[in-house]
RNA sequence: CGGGGCGUAGCGCAGUCUGGCUAGCGCACCUGCCUUGGGAGCAGGGGGUCGGAGGUUCAAAUCCUCUCGCCCCGACCA
């Protein structure tokens, strides 16, 4: 491809709007353009990224036997409503009707149409099991659309379904999607991790979530270096550090205006860890009184799972509940529920006095109070593998992928059902498994740059060599750059030429922008030798090498 | 949805507080000359409903009201 034919629109200054690395490598280097928030346009750069990393999506998911399809984007809310996503879902559902004033959406993703599918075709046990996917777009009104490609509210995804004849043959399917995207992200150059995750809306027992570190990304991972434990902070156990106590006497002190942990923690000269913070929440059951170490956070959706949809008190109903102002409330003889973190359970403690403007120290969990002893403080970097003992770490990291066992979700509601050997009626188990290739190439582009631009790992770049004529007045450079080009085609490999009038600083720049992994620079001097350089972009190390053995040099 | 920021040429910005000549700068773009190993130089040129609507005023990019859009933080997130 001639670099003067296509279009690469690459900016010299950085766009206002971006923040995220990728996001400015991508709009600088001619890769997307925005139309709206969450909405991107592909440029040819960027949408032949795309489809290398589609291509080995492809290459996997039929190396494990599953079979590509085409699916609607646009669904009727018949079958949204027969698995009660339609109602579950809000806002986040794109929704429509047709002329007809028939209830529509657009396609958040395809669980509900495969298994339509699957409940209409698969009728025998011989016909299992099965494993369908596709390359498509999915459309979600979200929220916040943020970070360039990272989070928009259109975007493509591989998405593929197994369906099983039993829980034996969903764990092979399982397992042989968590082969195929560790043999995916690799190929892509990922640095990865496999986490544990919540598999909250799409039901389901097991998920597990592949995560690209990145400072872009919106989730953190919790991972312990010595056993191996990984998993999202969002369901992420862990044991804070262990702290000495003191043998101190049950007493009452007067802590006036003292309110905050960190307020009382400092005017008693006792670090926070000898606290127990304690949290008012309003369930639908009444309220809830949530207790963490003075140096934890509440996981709110940790509180959710055990009591229930909550939200934070307001400091009136604090008042009206516990009969004092929030500040000084504390665990001892509380008539409603308590929950506390296992943390607490040993040890002895500073809290609130349930009186205004005082503090108890001495408390010792279990003889002053009770509660339901649960994990409820979110994993911190520093605390212990809750499996090991040893050392947690805390990284941001990009959601790339992500393998959910279904079970019998969505075909139940659907009447995905099949006939066994003996005749019996079964129901089909399901799982799912997402990967974002818009997702890949950014991650890849957070992990991959320098000053300069993007550094594509070899197996997603758009193409293979850039090759560079400094000088496109002479002739002896351009019929040189000319031979190469049709040279290294002819052997298969893809290959951009800046055949640009422009002078060598503007070529060589556009060239470290775009990223290509391999560049063939023809400059005057060397040519009369008969020598062209062949440069590395990732660390800028370049030989010289005879023209006619340039072919040789590049592997394809 | 809550909080914050921003909207002036393709891109990056100044001008807005304190209203006043033809709305400016850099880059990009077009023409010519020159130059050719890290975003050159000189000369000339084109390009603007100042996000939109309404209002105040002799006069609005600038003040007021409403509205739309985009970004960031949070909430939310198959």
């Amino acid at each position: 491809m001639r670099f003067s034919k296509m279009l690469i629109p690459t900016l010299r200054e950085v766009p206002a709007d971006a923040e995220a690395i990728s996001h400015i490598l991508m709009l600088r280097a001619g890769y997307v353009r925005q139309l709206a928030a969450g909405l991107y346009i592909f440029l040819p750069l960027g949408w032949r990224v795309l489809a290398k990393i589609n291509a080995v999506l492809k290459q996997e998911m039929e190396a494990i036997g599953a079979q590509e399809v085409s699916m609607p984007i646009l669904h009727p809310a018949e079958i949204w409503q027969q698995t009660g996503r339609w109602d579950a879902i809000g806002d986040e559902m794109f929704r429509l009707k047709d002329r007809t004033g028939r209830d529509m959406c657009l396609g958040m993703t395809h669980e509900e149409i495969m298994t339509w599918l699957a409940s209409r075709e698969i009728r025998s046990y011989r016909d299992l099991p099965q494993t369908w996917y596709q390359i498509q777009t999915k459309l979600r009104d979200e929220a916040r659309p943020k970070s360039g490609v990272l989070r928009t509210r259109e975007f493509i995804m591989k998405d593929s379904y197994s369906f099983d004849a039993d829980e034996n043959g969903l764990e092979k399917s399982y397992q042989l999607h968590g082969e195929a995207y560790h043999r995916i992200f690799k190929r892509c150059g990922l640095k990865f991790y496999q986490v544990e995750s919540d598999p909250g809306m799409m039901g389901g027992a097991t998920a597990h979530e592949f995560m690209a570190p990145s400072p872009a990304g919106e989730d953190e991972v919790a991972l312990c270096s010595i056993c191996g434990y990984a998993a999202n902070v969002e369901l992420a156990i862990s044991v804070p550090p262990e702290i000495k106590f003191e043998d101190w006497q049950f007493e009452e002190i007067h802590t006036p205006e003292k309110r905050t942990v960190q307020e009382v923690s400092s005017f008693l000269k006792l670090k926070p860890e000898y606290f127990i913070k304690s949290i008012l929440v309003i369930s639908e059951n009444g309220p809830v009184l949530a207790l963490v170490r003075g140096d934890q956070e509440l996981h709110e959706k940790k509180l959710t799972k055990i009591i229930g949809t909550h939200r934070p008190a307001q400091k009136i109903e604090v008042k009206e509940i516990l009969g004092v102002e929030a500040g000084f409330i504390g665990p001892m003889n509380q008539k409603i529920r308590v929950v506390a973190d296992t943390t607490l359970k040993e040890g002895i403690y500073v809290s609130g006095a349930n009186k205004p403007h005082y503090h108890v120290k001495g408390i010792k969990p279990r003889r002053d109070f009770n509660a339901e002893w649960h994990d409820i403080h979110i994993a911190k970097d520093g605390d212990r593998c809750a499996k090991c003992g040893n050392r947690l770490r805390i990284e941001q990291c990009i959601e790339i992928g992500n393998i959910f066992k279904l079970g019998t979700k969505y075909s139940i509601p659907l009447k995905a059902v099949y006939l066994d050997e003996n005749g019996n009626e079964k129901v089909i188990i399901m799982g799912s498994y997402g990967i974002g290739p818009a997702r890949i190439a950014a991650a890849a582009i957070e992990q991959n740059n320098d000053k300069d631009g993007i550094i594509w790992p070899k197996s997603i770049a758009p193409f293979d060599v850039e090759i560079l004529p400094l000088n496109m007045k002479d002739a002896k450079t351009i019929e040189i750059a000319e031979k190469l080009y049709k040279d290294l085609t002819k052997k298969g490999i893809e290959v951009l030429m800046d055949d640009r009038d422009e002078r060598a600083g503007v070529k060589f720049k556009d060239a470290d922008l775009i990223g290509i992994p391999t560049q063939i620079i023809l400059g005057e001097k060397n040519l009369k030798e008969g020598l062209v350089e062949i440069k590395d972009r990732r660390t800028k190390g370049a030989v010289k090498a005879k023209v006619e053995e340039v072919a040789a040099n590049i592997k394809s």
